[in-house]
DNA sequence: ATGAAAGCGCTAACAA
DNA sequence: TTGTTAGCGCTTTCAT
C-alpha cells in the first residue's frame, strides 16, 4: 500500500503541458475554445498523472455537486432493487454520481428531515416510497434542489408513481371475470417503514366490486404483516371460517399472496382450484410461484424518475408539477382459475375450463 | 416551488449571531472550546437560517470528503441489498455518506476503471463482489484512499469474506452424512457480471467426497445459468439420464436449487424422496420453498467492511492487510433428506428416517 | 486561443 | 475563548 501520496492538481497538469489551470480546465471541460495541439499535450499530461478533477473544488465554484441523492426506506428489497437500477446508469451516464440515504427507521426519518444532510450536497433529491407529512414535504420544499416524488403522488410536486387504483380494479376485475364473487382483500400492517399504496389498491377493489354489482364486505378485508408465515396462516383460517369463505384471494403484495399459497399447500388446501389467490407486484418471486399478479415495474419508475431529475436539473424553468403515471399489467399465471361451482366444491363439473388458469406457460 | 434561494453560507450564520466565522465552524463542529453562550447563539442562528455545511467547501481544506463510495455489480439483488442495508446505518451513525458507483456490465467497468470516479470523491471504497484483474486491483491500489473487498479474498489488501471452501465442504457432508454418495454439484455460467466463488464452492465440494473417500466424477458437475428454469431443466435432465443418477444435487446459489426443484415438482420427482436438492446463501427465497442451504450472511459483510472502512480512515497506520472471514452455516430444511435405498426407489424402507428432512419446522 | 486574477465557503494556523 | 488571515483546487470573468 503505498502511502496516501497527495492527488495531483490542475496546477500539477499545468506545469506538465506548459499551460495555465485556466486551459486545463477548459480542456478537461471539453469547451471548444481548445486548440487541438494543446489540448492533446493537456491531456496527455493529465493522464500520465492520473489526475481526476475534484469535484469538491469544482462544485464550490458552479454550485453544483455533480450528485444526486435518493431518500429510500431500506436497500433490501425487490423495489428498491430494481428501481436504484435502472437509476444509477442513467445517472452515471449524465456524469452524476448517486448518493444514496437510507431512513430504515423513524429515528433516522427523524434526524434526515431535523438535518436535511443532502442540502447543499446534492443537485435534486429522489424520495421514494415515503407517506410523508405535510410538514416533512415542506421542509422538503426549501432544500434548494428538485425534489421528485417516487412510487408516490404528491400534489403540486413533480412525481412518478402507477395508478394503484387502476391496478387493483383491474386485478379484481380479473377475479370478478373468473366467476369469483366472494373475494378478499389482504392488506399489510406494519410494514417496514416501506409505504405502500394501500389505500388505493383497497379503494380499486372496491370499486371493481361495485361497478360489477357485487356487496361490499367488511369481513373479506383483513390485514397482516408482510412475509409473516404464521401471520398469514391466522389471516387464512379467519377467512376460511366465515360463514361464506372466500373463493379468491387479493393480496395487496406479492409477498402475502405467497405466504397464503405457502400456508395452503401445507394444509391441502387446492389452489387456484378450491381458492383463487392474485398478488400485486410481479416481483421475481411471483414467477418462481407461478403466482397470478398485478405488475409494476419499478425499474421504469427509476428510469423516468432519472429522466426528471435530469431535466428539472438543466432547466430550472422546466414543468415542476409534471406527474408520470405509469401503467400496470394483470399476469394471469397459474393461481388463479375460474370459480368452481359453488355447493360443488369437491368436484370439477367445469372440467377443462376450471384448470384454464394453469394452462402450461 | 421558491425559486433556487441562495443557500445561507457561515458568513450569514456568523453575522446574525455577532461572531466571526471561525467561531461558527467551530460551534457547528463540536469544538469544545467555545462558550455555552456563544454556542447557543451560533446554535440559533443556525437553525433559524436553516444552515447547513457545505460539505464541498469543507472537504477542500480538510482533505476529506465525508464520503464512502462502494463499487458493486448490480444494486438488484439480495445479496447487494442486505449488505448495503447494514452498511448504510453504520455510515450514517459516523456522519458519512455513502455513494454508490454500479457497474453492471464491461464497458461501464472499463470506464470506471479508467476514470476511477471516485478518486478525489471518497474516503474509503468498497468493493463487492468483483473478481478484479491483477491490472485493476493495481489501479485502485493507487487510488489515494483505502480500499475494502467485499464477499473477494485479495492477498495483501483488507477483506471481508466468508470460507467458500469451508461452506461448500460442510455442505457436502451434509449430503454425505445422509448416505448420498452420488451427489451433483451445479455451478453458475455466465453470471450476470457477479462473480460467486464458484471455483471454491466446487474445491470444498470435491474436497468433502476425496475425504470420504467417494471418487469425483466429471458427469457429476454441470453448469446452467442462475434464474433460467429452462436451463434448469436441460441440466436437470442431462443428470437424470446419467446411468447412476445423482441422489442429491448442491447447487452453488439457491436460485439454482430453486429452479430445479421447480422443474422436479412439475415433472413429479420427489424432492427430497427421490433427489435431495441443497442451495447455497440462505436468501430469503430459500425459506420460501424451504429448501435446505449452506448459509452466509451479507449483512454481516457489510457490517464488517463499514466497520474496517471507519477503521483504516482513521487510522492511517491500521492494519492495511486485515482479513475478516466470516462463517457460514448448513441450514436443514426440508429438500435434503436420507438417501433411499439403492435399487429400492419406488419404497421407502427407512420408514420415519427417511422423512426425517421434512420434519415439521 | 490563452493567461492572470479573483473568489466560491470553508478550516486551520496563528494572534490576541 | 475568540478573531484574523491564508489558503484548499477549482472555474470564471476579463485581458491580451
Amino acid at each position: 500500500m503505498p502511502p496516501a501520496q497527495r492527488h495531483p492538481t490542475m496546477a500539477d497538469v499545468a506545469e506538465r503541458a506548459g499551460v495555465s489551470t485556466s486551459t486545463v480546465s477548459r480542456t478537461l471541460r471539453g469547451l471548444s475554445t481548445v486548440s487541438p495541439e494543446v489540448r492533446a499535450r493537456v491531456e496527455k499530461a493529465a493522464r500520465e498523472l492520473n489526475f481526476a478533477v475534484s469535484r469538491q473544488a469544482a462544485s464550490l465554484v458552479t454550485g453544483r455537486t455533480g450528485t444526486v441523492a435518493v431518500l429510500v426506506p431500506t436497500l433490501d428489497s425487490w423495489f428498491m432493487g430494481s428501481a436504484l437500477s435502472s437509476l444509477a446508469p442513467l445517472l452515471r451516464a449524465a456524469g452524476l454520481q448517486l448518493n444514496v440515504y437510507e431512513v430504515p427507521d423513524l429515528a433516522e426519518r427523524t434526524a434526515f428531515f431535523e438535518h436535511l444532510p443532502a442540502r447543499r450536497n446534492a443537485d435534486a433529491l429522489l424520495v421514494f416510497s415515503f407517506d410523508l407529512t405535510d410538514e416533512e414535504t415542506a421542509r422538503l420544499d426549501d432544500l434548494g434542489m428538485p425534489v421528485i416524488y417516487v412510487s408516490r403522488q404528491v400534489a403540486g410536486r413533480p412525481s412518478v408513481y402507477v395508478d394503484d387504483v387502476a391496478g387493483a380494479l383491474h386485478g379484481t376485475r380479473h377475479l370478478l371475470n373468473l366467476g369469483h364473487r366472494r373475494i378478499a382483500f389482504v392488506q399489510t400492517a406494519g410494514a417496514s417503514g416501506f409505504s405502500f399504496s394501500s389505500d388505493e389498491r383497497l379503494l380499486g377493489y372496491q370499486q371493481a366490486l361495485t361497478e360489477a354489482g357485487v356487496p361490499l364486505d367488511d369481513a373479506l378485508v383483513v390485514s397482516t404483516r408482510a412475509g409473516d408465515k404464521r401471520a398469514a396462516a391466522e389471516v387464512l383460517g379467519t377467512l376460511l371460517s366465515l360463514r361464506e369463505p372466500p373463493t379468491a384471494v387479493f393480496a395487496e403484495q406479492d409477498e402475502l399472496a405467497v405466504a397464503l399459497i405457502w400456508n395452503m399447500r401445507r394444509t391441502q388446501i387446492a389452489v387456484p382450484e378450491r381458492v383463487s389467490v392474485l398478488g400485486y407486484d410481479d416481483q421475481p418471486l411471483a414467477d418462481w410461484f407461478d403466482l397470478s399478479t398485478v405488475a409494476q415495474s419499478p425499474s421504469d419508475m427509476g428510469r423516468e424518475a432519472g429522466e426528471l431529475a435530469l431535466k428539472l436539473i438543466d432547466d430550472s424553468g422546466a414543468d415542476h408539477e409534471r406527474h408520470v403515471v405509469l401503467p400496470t399489467y394483470v399476469i394471469p399465471r397459474a393461481t388463479t382459475a375460474p370459480v368452481a361451482r359453488p355447493r360443488d366444491e369437491g368436484e370439477r363439473h367445469t372440467g377443462g375450463e376450471g384448470t384454464l388458469g394453469r394452462a402450461p406457460s
